[in-house]
DNA sequence: CCTACCGATCGGTAGG
DNA sequence: CCTACCGATCGGTAGG
């Protein structure tokens, strides 16, 4: 076990009572009581209960950009049948993702609405530029004949909310472990874009 | 335009904002709002707030369920490459369903937590039967070789998620028809659990 | 469907 | 991190 600071505290717990019960069904109240302080003693962590969700819809964001960032370092795209190994590896990385921390996870993916304006619109911003990139890898594998012919967009978001989706049923403590859950969410992901060369 | 009784104004108001603050984020003055009457008001027509968002959900199971039925009454599982067409008829219907009503589909699929608890427990329960059909073809087709070997409870969830994620990015007035959304959708989850003949 | 009103709770501040 | 407190809003009721 690490050691938390007082607002790591807050923001876990907070993730854990979002994830539950969603930013607005949740009160600052709940969030104090979670850590075993008093509702206004929050105030000396945190600026507001609106500050607390962007520090971890902020953290996940970067999360999966750095993920994906990692894996377009590392997976050479450009080759034969790059595009396949490229979306398998960014499908695995984004389950790497949700399931290393299902409450910031789930947060972000369906608590992001709930951002002041100006924030909500850098997360959408950056939601799409993540998405485009599995945009693109979809489009280049149609391009290359290594995918079948799909409208990359739809396909893309597809895939994503099917990934996305993980956090409503996973448990860390389930039968699927995170690794079987990649492994088996990378072979419908490219399956779904794949014309098989008889595998079966 | 079809003539809508107060109540059903209410519900469809409703709807439409549950879909986009959410259930808690949402109060009975600005459902009120959206129908212009006064806050109190809204009392002469729904026993509580609880009550409209159980009304939605209630209603929206029952679609799932009934457009299930009908293809499974319809679509022949039993023959030669029977599951393949049965899939591919569920993933239809669940489409035409969620597109046909995107704001009640959407508060179906998140909302139905906000749920008291013995409304909520029968609907987690409605929910995992009509989430087995979407198992049980799985396992037939594996079973059978028309499907490749996968976990049928995680490609159930994989599909069926992508199929939900439609209420978060679906425009009526779009890009993309409903009936195309539908065809996508119904080849992706298709060839994710197939072999592929050589179709490419 | 309205006005008037209820107690409870909301996010947050003051001052220590 | 606490006590004490703020105005605003919450879901809902009474009585017409």
């Amino acid at each position: 076990m690490v050691e938390l600071t007082r607002r790591q505290e807050i923001e876990s717990a907070a993730s854990s009572l979002f994830h539950e019960r969603g930013y607005a069904g949740t009160s600052v109240r709940d969030i104090a009581r979670a850590v075993e302080i008093q509702g206004a003693s929050l105030y000396a962590h945190v600026a507001s209960k609106q500050d607390v969700l962007w520090a971890i819809v902020r953290t996940t964001a970067g999360r999966f950009e750095v993920a994906a960032d990692a894996v377009e370092a590392a997976v050479p795209g450009a080759i034969a049948d790059g595009q396949g190994a490229l979306l398998s590896a960014l499908v695995r990385a984004h389950v790497g993702v949700v399931t290393e921390d299902i409450e910031r996870a789930s947060v972000f993916v369906h608590e992001w609405r709930a951002l002041e304006d100006e924030r909500r619109q850098e997360i959408a911003l950056r939601r799409d530029a993540y998405e485009a990139r599995f945009r693109a890898v979809v489009a280049n594998g149609v391009r290359t004949r290594a995918f079948v012919c799909v409208d990359p967009p739809t396909t893309a978001a597809y895939i994503l909310t099917a990934l996305n989706g993980i956090v409503a049923w996973y448990r860390p403590d389930g039968r699927l472990s995170a690794r079987s859950i990649a492994d088996a969410y990378a072979d419908l992901s490219l399956r779904a874009v794949s014309i098989d060369e008889g595998a079966g």
